[in-house]
DNA sequence: TGCATTTGACCAAT
DNA sequence: ATTGGTCAAATGCA
């Protein structure tokens, strides 16, 4: 009887996974259609081979698998486990972190959900390790790390202790290039660094279209729109570059001057915002006005000597991997807190699920 | 003085 | 036993 149960279970799981499957292959198609960024792609075709991998785990009875494969799909349900009160409406929820400092500090690395995104990231002037993505963050380790030549940097949310952050970011050199960093993201934040961008947001709430375009001179263009919830946000940035202008300088960001680097850090942030939440808000970030061409934030990085942006995104085995070509020194620049405003949000549960 | 970083030790996972 | 990740005291810095 309860075998019995346990088949019907199987078999609507089952039925559940190809569905989603089905789904995803068809989002992935209309991606496609709309000539989506690549990690957009990517992340869909992750999504999709994990829904396939526990399909077929359903009908094989292993729970998982062991070959190269299962690799990539663990990555990837470990993004899926995603982090962090996000679904929680309180951001600065301390309960997440709390209850597992409580129960055991050391426990929290086995069940503590883990999104983890990698990002390579090149510098030119070798300026190490301080890669600025608009959060701040506080070092607490390091470690040499078996196989590689240089050590591996540990950092976590400067907001942690007063907040409950729980993004964490690894930071590597690359022993093939010592010019790319590897940073590997960890939970996602839910400081109110996070809310800056409301404040963002209101501010825009007084432009009447909703719009708001920075243009900068010379170089290249770029254009990225934005759109958040309800309303859509679109940020035209035009010839992205220079280093004696303050990037998009109608935001009222606290103080500090955005460097040029930042921008591809902060290009960055918002394409992973984008390509880790738009699936499962298509009618959101769908809309016309949500653009995301890969085709205009893909620039080679031989081309660009004082500005670094993405120039090309690939899965890893713990997620997604983008690599950034970004440049030299780093403040805290907020335009990383351009990012989506939780509250008009709402966050699917297979990816911001917290558990302790 | 307060905050960030460094670094050796500890613990969990493998 | 080895390795990666984290802690926390010591130290540095503004």
């Amino acid at each position: 009887m309860e075998k019995r149960k346990s088949m019907e279970w199987e078999q609507k799981s089952l039925s559940n996974e190809l569905t989603q499957g089905k789904e995803l292959a068809e989002q992935l198609m209309s991606h496609l259609h709309h000539s989506s960024s690549q990690e957009t792609k990517d992340f869909l075709i992750s999504k999709i081979l994990f829904s396939y991998d526990k399909a077929l785990s359903l009908l094989t009875g292993s729970g998982d698998g062991s070959d190269g494969e299962s690799k990539h799909i663990a990555a990837h349900e470990s993004m899926l486990e995603s982090p962090t009160s996000f679904g929680n409406s309180s951001p600065l929820s301390e309960i997440s972190d709390q209850d597992c400092k409580d129960k055991n500090v050391f426990k929290k690395r086995k069940t503590m959900p883990r999104w983890t995104k990698e990002v390579k990231v090149s510098t030119g002037t070798g300026l190490d390790g301080s890669l600025d993505d608009g959060y701040s963050w506080r070092k607490y380790g390091q470690k040499d790390i078996l196989g590689t030549n240089h050590p591996r940097g540990y950092y976590r949310c400067t907001h942690r202790g007063t907040q409950g952050c729980v993004a964490t970011k690894q930071v590597q050199k690359s022993d093939a290039d010592p010019t790319i960093f590897v940073l590997t993201y960890r939970g996602l934040h839910t400081c109110s660094q996070v809310s800056r961008s409301a404040r963002v947001k209101e501010e825009f709430k007084g432009n009447q279209n909703k719009t708001l375009e920075v243009e900068k001179p010379n170089q290249f263009s770029t254009e990225m729109s934005f759109s958040f919830g309800r309303a859509g946000l679109r940020v035209k940035t035009d010839h992205l570059d220079t280093r004696e202008n303050d990037i998009f300088p109608s935001f009222s960001f606290p103080s500090t001057p955005i460097e040029s680097e930042n921008v591809g850090d902060h290009i960055f942030s918002a394409i992973m915002m984008e390509s880790n939440l738009m699936d499962d808000y298509a009618p959101v970030f769908g809309s016309p006005a949500t653009t995301f061409e890969s085709d205009y934030l893909t620039v080679s990085p031989c081309h660009v000597s004082s500005f670094g942006l993405v120039h090309e995104v690939q899965t890893s085995e713990s997620g997604l991997t983008e690599i950034i070509s970004a440049p030299t020194s780093v403040t805290n620049s907020p335009i990383g807190d351009f990012d989506f405003s939780i509250d008009d949000l709402e966050f699917h549960p297979d990816y911001f699920g917290l558990k302790c």
